[in-house]
Formats: C-alpha cells, sequence, structure tokens
RNA sequence: GGGCGGUUAGCUCAGUGGUAGAGCAUCGGUCUUACAAACCGGGGGUCACUGGUUCGAAACCAGUACCGCCCA
C-alpha cells in the first residue's frame, strides 16, 4: 500500500445545495427504466390516485405521493417486481368550468360554441396545461412507471367504461328515470348526494293558513320555502293524530293559486310532535315529499326551472322570477291576502352545491341511475372477511356506515366534458344502451339512414375512476382476453392504495364495488387513509385563505428530499400534518449533514484506500454494524406497517448520533491517517461501508441525496465489489441481519461513552475553558476497566483530557469533581482550577436528582402488594434499580463530606 | 341528533401497564481542520379534568370540558 496521500481537495461543495443534484437524477432513473417492474419477485403495486390532468401539484399531492414512493422505493430495493401506475383524471367538472370561464373572459360561451367545438377546446385546454402536473411528478422524484401512465379519457379506458355501462344495464342495475335529483342551477346538471354539503343557514320559518272546503276551519303550516306551495298537490297530517282526524279526506285551498288539494294521511312524512302537524306536500320540489307524491298518486307541479327561475307552471306575476325573488313575492302576495300567520327566525341545513357554492334546488328530472345496494354488500363483506384492510383501522366504520345506508348513485351529468353515456335515442322516444352507434342500430334493428341521436348526457367522473384498479390494466371485460393478461394476473389486486379520508366515499367504496362486480376481487389489499396537510396554525390550506404553500417552492427552498422528509416523519397514525417550515429546516439541515458526512468520508478515501484488510474489527466497529442491523430490522418493520414517522426518526437518530457524533468520531484517527496500515485501511473500508448500507436505507425517503452520494461512495468501492447495480434504487435494501447484533458491543460502548459525556459535563458545568488542561481518574472493574483502558485514547480525544489515571478504587485525590457512569467512578482533579463551592453546588444537584429516584422506587417497592402481583423480571429491576442508587448515593454524600 | 378523532415541554408531535421522549425554540460554552444548516453541555412537563380498574395508569374503563371532522 502506498502512503495516503495528503487530503486530496474536496471535489464536494461543503454546503449541500439541493438544486445543483436534483435535476440530474430523474432522467438517469427514467432513461435506464429502473421504475419499470423487474425479475420475477412477487409483485407489489399501486395505482396512483390521479390528478386532475389540468391541475397542479399541492401538498396533498406531495405527503401521499411520498408516501406512495417511499413503499415502492423499499420494495423495489426488496428485490418485488415493483409497479406504481401514473396517470390523471379529466375531472369532468372541474376542467369544464375552467374552459367556460376562460371562454367568458373572451367573451363567448360553451353554448355559442356548441358541443363539439367545446369538447375540442377542452382538449386543446389539455393538451396544453396537460403535462404539467406531469412534469410536476417528475420533480418529486416519484419512481412510477410512465411507460404505463393512463389516462380516464384514454380509448382503452373509455372502452372499460363503456362495458361496464352496458353490462350494468344489462343486469338491471343501471336505469334511466324521473326522479328526485340534486339540481345545480349554477352548473346546469344532477349532481350525486356526495357532492352536496349540508350548511346551516339563517332563514326564516313561515306560518300559512289555509282554509278547509267547505267549513270555516283553517289549518297552520310551517315552510322554510314558501315560494315552492305554488307547486303544492297537498297537505299531510299524520294519521294518528287526533286533532285532524276529522280532516281526513277532505281538502283545502292552495292560497294564491286557489287549486284546491287533497288532505292526505301519512305517517312516514309527517312527525307529530313537529309544529303544527299539518305539512305541505311539494312532490316536484322536495324528496320527501316526491316520495308522499309517489304513495298517494299525487299530481306533481314543476314551479321552479332548472335555471333556478320560476317555471309558468307558477302563474302569472311569477313565471320568470329567481327563485329567491319568488319567495319575497310569495310572501308579500301572503301577507296582503292575511294568510301569513307568523313569520319567526329559523336556523336549518340547507344543501349546497359542492362545487359551486349555490344552493341545490331538488329537482325531478330524468337521469341515470345505478342501483348499488348489493354490491355495497359485497364490498363490505370483502373488508369483514379481510380481504382488504384500512389502515388506520378505524375508517372501517366510516365505510360500514356510509355502505350499509347507500342509495342509487346518479351517475348521469348534464356536462359536455367526459365519457358520454352509451345510450341512443331515436326520433320516436325510443332508446338502447348499446357499445357503439351499429351496435345500437343492430339492437334496435333500424336501417343506417334512420335518425340516432346518442344519449348528450356524460357520467359522472366517478364513475371512471371507479374502474381505475383493473381499467389502467387494460381490462377489456373479454373473460378470455382478460385471462391471457399477464400484468392483470400479476398486479391485481393491487398492494396498497394511499389516499385521504375525503375520498373514502367518492373513490374507495366505489373501486371496492366495481372491482369486485368486475373482477371478482377488490381492488387493493390495504387502504393507507392519509390526514390533510394543513398548514402551520392547523388551518385548511385554501385559495380563499392565501395559506396554501406551494410543494415547489418549498423544494426549491429546502430541497425536495427535505421536504419528503419533513412531510413522512409527520406521518403517525393517519393524523392531519401541520406543515411547518421549522419542520423542513431542521429537515433541510438532515441533509446538509448527510452531506457533510460523506464529504468528510469521500475526503479520506483515495484510490486504493479501501479494500481487504485482516485488521480486527475494533469496538466501535461491531457496536456500529450492531447499530445499523437493528435499525435497518426496524426500518422494514417500520414501513411494513406504515409507521413512517419510526422510520424518519430512527434513522435519523442512528444516522446523526449513532454515525456522526460517534462513529466518525471515533474512527477519525485512522480514517484520516497520513499512512494506510492495514487497521487505516480497514477502518476506512467500513466507514465507507456503513455509509454506503446508510444511504441505501435512506433511500425510499430522500432520494436524490442518496443517489448522489451513493453514487460518489461507490466510485470509491470499485476495487472492493464485484457486480454492482448502477443506481442505489435498484440496490438491496438493508434487511437487519440479526445475527450482527452485538448486545456487548452495545453495553461496552454505552461505558465509554458515559465516560465520555461525564467528563464533558463536568468541564461544561463549571464553564472550565477548552484550553483549560484536566486529568481524568478512573476507577473501574472487571470488563468496564478493559474496555475503558483499551479506548484510553479515544476518552482523551473526545473528553478533551490531557491525562487519564486508571485505580482499582479511586484515591485520595484531593479536591476534586467525581461522578459515576453505572459502577465506574470517575474523578476530574480541580484544584487551582475552580472553587469547592461550585463543585459543592454540581454535586448536591447530582444528590437531589438520584433522591428523587431513590424515593420513586422505594415507594413502589414499598407498595403493599407489589412483591406478590408485579411480574418477578420487574421486581428484580426494582430491587436492582434500589440498590444501584443506594450506593451511589452513598458515594455522592462521601464525596461531598470530603470536599 | 348519531358517530369518529384530539387534548403530553414555549411550538409541532412520538409514546398502549413499570421513574415522561424527540425535533425545533430557549439558556451557557466552543472557529475541536466533514458540517455554525455545526459541535459540547444545561434548563423546561400535576401527560385537559373527575372517578374507576390495577401492586402500579399518560396509556385500560366510565363520565365531564374544550377543539376538530364526518353523517343526518
Amino acid at each position: 500500500m502506498t502512503e495516503h496521500a495528503t487530503a486530496p481537495q474536496p471535489e464536494i461543495p461543503k454546503a449541500y445545495d439541493p438544486a445543483s443534484i436534483e435535476h440530474k437524477w430523474y432522467p438517469f432513473w427514467e432513461s435506464n427504466g429502473y421504475f419499470q417492474p423487474q425479475g420475477d419477485g412477487e409483485p407489489y403495486s399501486i395505482v396512483i390516485p390521479p390528478p386532475n390532468v389540468t391541475g397542479y401539484l399541492h401538498m396533498g399531492h406531495a405527503l401521499q405521493h411520498a408516501i406512495m414512493d417511499t413503499l415502492t422505493r423499499w420494495r423495489r430495493m426488496q428485490g418485488r417486481r415493483a409497479l406504481w401506475l401514473p396517470g390523471t383524471d379529466h375531472a369532468g367538472i372541474a376542467t369544464q368550468m375552467v374552459v367556460e370561464r376562460q371562454l367568458a373572459e373572451q367573451g363567448t360561451s360553451r353554448t355559442d360554441l356548441g358541443r363539439e367545438a367545446f369538447e375540442k377546446k377542452v382538449w386543446e385546454w389539455k393538451e396544453h396545461s396537460g403535462g404539467t402536473i406531469q412534469k410536476q411528478m417528475r420533480l418529486e422524484g416519484i419512481s412510477v412507471d410512465w411507460t404505463r401512465e393512463r389516462f380516464t379519457l384514454d380509448a382503452g379506458l373509455s372502452a372499460a367504461v363503456r362495458e361496464v355501462f352496458v353490462r350494468l344495464h344489462e343486469q338491471g342495475l343501471i336505469y334511466r328515470g324521473a326522479y328526485m335529483v340534486n339540481w345545480s342551477p349554477k352548473l346546469q346538471t344532477a349532481v350525486s348526494d356526495l357532492e352536496v354539503e349540508m350548511k346551516e343557514v339563517k332563514g326564516k320559518l313561515y306560518h300559512i293558513t289555509y282554509r278547509i272546503v267547505g267549513s270555516e276551519e283553517t289549518v297552520t303550516v310551517a315552510t322554510t320555502r314558501p315560494e315552492t306551495m305554488l307547486g303544492d298537490t297537498a297537505l299531510a297530517v299524520n294519521p294518528d293524530d287526533e286533532r285532524y282526524l276529522h280532516l281526513h279526506g277532505k281538502t283545502a285551498i292552495l292560497p294564491i293559486v286557489g287549486r284546491e288539494i287533497p288532505i292526505i294521511a301519512d305517517g312516514l312524512l309527517v312527525q307529530m310532535g313537529f309544529g303544527t302537524g299539518v305539512v305541505k306536500v311539494t312532490p316536484a320540489h322536495d324528496l320527501n315529499d316526491f316520495e308522499t307524491g309517489k304513495r298517494h298518486n299525487l299530481d306533481s307541479v314543476t314551479v321552479i326551472g332548472k335555471d333556478g327561475r320560476m317555471t309558468a307552471e307558477a302563474g302569472e306575476g311569477f313565471a320568470g322570477l329567481d327563485r329567491f325573488k319568488a319567495r319575497e313575492k310569495v310572501v308579500q302576495t301572503l301577507e296582503e291576502l292575511g294568510v301569513l300567520a307568523k313569520v319567526e327566525d329559523y336556523t336549518h341545513n340547507v344543501g349546497h352545491c359542492q362545487r359551486s357554492g349555490v344552493p341545490i334546488e331538488p329537482l325531478v328530472s330524468d337521469q341515470w341511475f345505478l342501483d348499488v345496494k348489493d354490491m355495497a354488500a359485497k364490498a363490505i363483506a370483502a373488508v369483514k372477511n379481510g380481504q382488504t384492510r384500512f389502515v388506520p383501522n378505524s375508517w372501517e366504520k366510516v365505510y360500514f356506515d356510509w355502505m350499509e345506508n347507500i342509495r342509487p348513485w346518479c351517475i348521469s351529468r348534464q356536462l359536455w366534458w367526459g365519457h358520454r353515456i352509451p345510450a341512443w335515442h331515436t326520433a320516436d322516444g325510443r332508446f338502447v344502451v348499446a357499445r357503439d352507434e351499429a351496435d345500437a342500430r343492430t339492437r334496435l334493428d333500424i336501417a343506417d339512414n334512420v335518425e340516432l341521436t346518442q344519449d348528450p348526457d356524460v357520467l359522472d367522473t366517478w364513475f371512471s375512476s371507479a374502474l381505475w384498479a383493473f381499467s389502467t390494466f387494460n381490462w377489456t371485460g373479454d373473460a378470455e382476453q382478460d385471462a391471457a393478461n399477464e400484468d392483470l394476473k400479476l398486479y391485481t389486486p393491487t398492494s396498497v392504495l394511499v389516499t385521504g379520508f375525503d375520498i373514502i366515499f367518492f373513490w374507495v367504496a366505489r373501486m371496492m364495488m366495481m372491482s369486485l362486480h368486475f373482477t371478482n376481487d377488490v381492488p387493493f389489499r390495504t387502504v393507507f387513509i392519509t390526514g390533510l396537510v394543513r398548514d402551520a396554525q392547523g388551518q385548511k390550506m385554501s385559495k380563499t385563505k392565501g395559506n396554501v404553500i406551494d410543494p415547489l417552492e418549498v423544494f426549491n427552498k429546502y430541497g425536495t428530499d427535505a421536504v419528503r422528509y419533513s412531510l413522512l416523519s409527520a406521518v403517525t397514525g393517519g393524523n392531519d400534518i401541520k406543515l411547518q417550515e421549522t419542520k423542513m429546516e431542521s429537515a433541510r439541515n438532515f441533509a446538509n449533514k448527510i452531506w457533510n458526512a460523506t464529504r468528510f468520508v469521500l475526503m479520506n478515501l483515495g484510490d486504493g484506500a479501501t479494500g481487504q484488510s485482516d485488521a480486527p474489527a475494533q469496538l466501535q466497529d461491531r457496536w456500529i454494524v450492531s447499530r445499523l442491523n437493528r435499525v435497518a430490522g426496524e426500518v422494514n418493520e417500520a414501513f411494513e406497517n406504515y409507521r413512517f414517522h419510526d422510520a424518519a426518526l430512527g434513522l435519523y437518530k442512528f444516522f446523526w448520533n449513532d454515525f456522526c457524533d460517534w462513529y466518525i468520531e471515533l474512527a477519525k484517527p485512522l480514517v484520516t491517517a497520513p499512512e494506510a496500515t492495514p487497521e487505516v485501511i480497514a477502518a476506512r473500508t467500513r466507514i465507507a461501508d456503513i455509509l454506503e448500507q446508510s444511504m441505501r436505507l435512506l433511500h425510499p425517503l430522500m432520494p436524490f441525496i442518496t443517489e448522489e452520494l451513493w453514487q460518489r461512495v461507490r466510485e470509491t468501492q470499485h476495487s472492493a465489489s464485484g457486480t454492482q447495480p448502477a443506481s442505489v434504487c435498484i440496490a438491496e435494501f438493508p434487511t437487519g441481519n440479526a445475527a450482527l447484533i452485538d448486545e456487548t458491543a452495545e453495553t461496552e460502548m454505552e461505558t465509554v461513552i458515559g465516560v465520555i459525556t461525564r467528563a464533558r459535563n463536568i468541564r461544561s458545568e463549571m464553564i472550565i475553558p477548552n484550553a483549560t488542561a484536566l486529568d481524568l481518574h478512573i476507577a473501574a472493574a472487571g470488563r468496564s476497566a478493559e474496555v475503558l483502558r483499551e479506548q484510553e485514547a479515544a476518552i482523551k480525544r473526545l473528553a478533551r483530557i490531557e491525562n487519564v489515571v486508571f485505580h482499582d478504587t479511586l484515591p485520595e485525590l484531593g479536591f476534586s469533581a467525581k461522578a459515576l457512569v453505572g459502577d465506574v467512578r470517575v474523578a476530574i482533579p480541580l484544584e487551582g482550577i475552580i472553587d469547592r463551592d461550585k463543585e459543592r453546588a454540581r454535586l448536591e444537584k447530582e444528590i437531589a436528582k438520584r433522591e428523587k429516584d431513590l424515593g420513586i422506587v422505594t415507594t413502589v417497592l414499598n407498595r403493599p402488594g407489589f412483591a406478590e402481583n408485579a411480574a418477578p423480571e420487574i421486581v428484580a429491576e426494582k430491587q436492582e434499580q434500589l440498590a444501584t442508587l443506594e450506593t451511589q448515593l452513598a458515594t455522592l454524600r462521601e464525596t461531598i463530606a470530603a470536599l
């Protein structure tokens, strides 16, 4: 071996600069195909929750993507055939709204353009802004297989949508009909129950007097929506209500309109205890009334139109008015007629359109529905019997509650952007559901020249999303083709779905139903539900509040790895995450620490500086290997259980506290030695090896910096290694070899660390300058004594001690500071350095601390029943603690007395 | 109204039966040649409250208060 050259000029910059390294690794990974599943290991698959194709990355994505990427990278490194499939969603309403807003700015509109031209515009917008989200995802460093990217409006996925629709219709589960739906007058479309948000509204309760036909009697009815009375077709009472038995079968006069309406008895609609016990019935504008109308064969009079204005049916003076203006006018008219008995303030819940914010108008209209009741039952069973599990488990209850009370899903939307419903209508009012127009003609048995128009509606965006777990793998529905589909066989069911609790109903539940129905299996084995990323104050991020943190901005500021790390280290049991700058800052500091530790190692590893060596492993070597394997085991277990906080923290402590604070410091003399002796070569080889393994352990959390540094470390190791992977992302993830966990080394290092820390502590508490030379006397027996003797040089260097003197028992040393490390006694003579009062005060503090501990332990031991009931090992432990504390106290008291 | 979650150091959070932990902040010391984005050391908590179970409770049970979310 040649002499180790004087430390080479560091080619590695002193400060970690994320921007300078991050840009180069993604193209490297992607172009080498590392993210495509490889080998023949057990498959591991994740499908991404597809972001809006025209959207932008937000913190919620950053969190969920970091989680999915960590899992995928970890599994890939374990040798699993890992696939993370990316894609985007067409996001019907959201995208259409964006484009419509643009058209409005240009002074035109969707209806001006017409359907075809509008759709073309949206595709243009998609092409223009589409790709943004993909670019941003690449900046996140996520290891998705772009060669399999999907879009919900792709030909393949659209075919799956049509196939599913046709089959569900054939099975009688999809049907079309005139039912009460949630209508958004603003968006001009029906929306599902889930898209209605209940909001508390301060309104009024209007009491209206009705005259009974054929008598002078009147009844009073209370309503929050007087404008709907124009469409009333009955009054209802509870059949058991004795106050109104005589009114059964009678009629009343509807004020303003003058219509004679029946008084019906209906126990489902009318609760006796509430209000006057008489309610108005508007079958066209209220869900309960609609059902009552069906039960009693009532007429339905639609007085509010799809645009939110009163229809001609509302009568002269009202027709054409906005529904809220009409309310004012109805109230005014009632007052003039003298039938407005009372108006009181009333706070109640009103459904609002989640997207546009306007109050929902319940309207009867022709829509398409999916009867999900039986599908839901199967989806419930699949979770109950453990085919799919929720993490955290508590979300199962939420899922069950919703599934058990599920109602038909309104799947049609009166939009232009989305999957067109595969149904065709003839001019004479017939319609047929078919795979395409030709199929429709065949089914209807009509010629090519007969006019046939496709249903104008599109499907709820979530309908195609519900198929995502299998449509993305080219599912066709054709038994033969699907059986031959390798991807379906390998990657479905997917391993895990990572998503937020806010879309358990929208998406998770519906995927469960659709996958079970069409593939006879669950879509995923596990659902990991994440919390929300909030701002530092715990507020939900929103554009209106202006507290949105842009992931790309913080990636730039702190480094992508640091942001990922800080997000992941905050993932505990699906809790919400308060994103604080200080956390990202400390994660960046961690990255800088990793950078500089590597820098130190690399500065000392010239060519030929590492290699085989016969030099035996020293205590610190056995210790760090033990720690590394212990931590590796813990990290694997943490990932296994989705405990990202534990994994992140464990690695942080290992790398910073064990590796940097102790191992590097202990190994420094050898690693930096000028001559390449076998010991020196061994030390350099080992430190590089620990560092290399650390990069592998950290890689799933911090992919960029670990790739950069792993490559640099690897370069120095090539001589010592055989064939190596070209990237850390396909290197083996350390498993944590239990055989390398060395309890003895850990205990012995504890003693060494303890002695050094006590010595440092004495100097620091006495405020003795580093320049003042101190001697350390150590009295130890048995193995401790041997270890400390072996580590004399390290103790001197790290505790800044001039001379170390070993004894069997401490001799008379004059005025000195004394301390205990387990059964080891240490003393530092202080005559002439500081005064005795300082040492007395320090010792008193030590004594007080131990007296407090002794009190606690004594109380426990003397507690009646403790000795009999407690586990024997606990009792023994307490007794040992007591003995130790008593010895130590005696020693300390002697010491203070002798001062 | 029903359900779920939370309340631990100044802040953000870990901690599921055996003397309360971390990061950040704070205080004191240090240019010790990988790192001042660092190093060394210190201080800081009736674990929301009340009862119960237990030899022993931050943890388990019951209730209360406050905060948040979901459903109706």
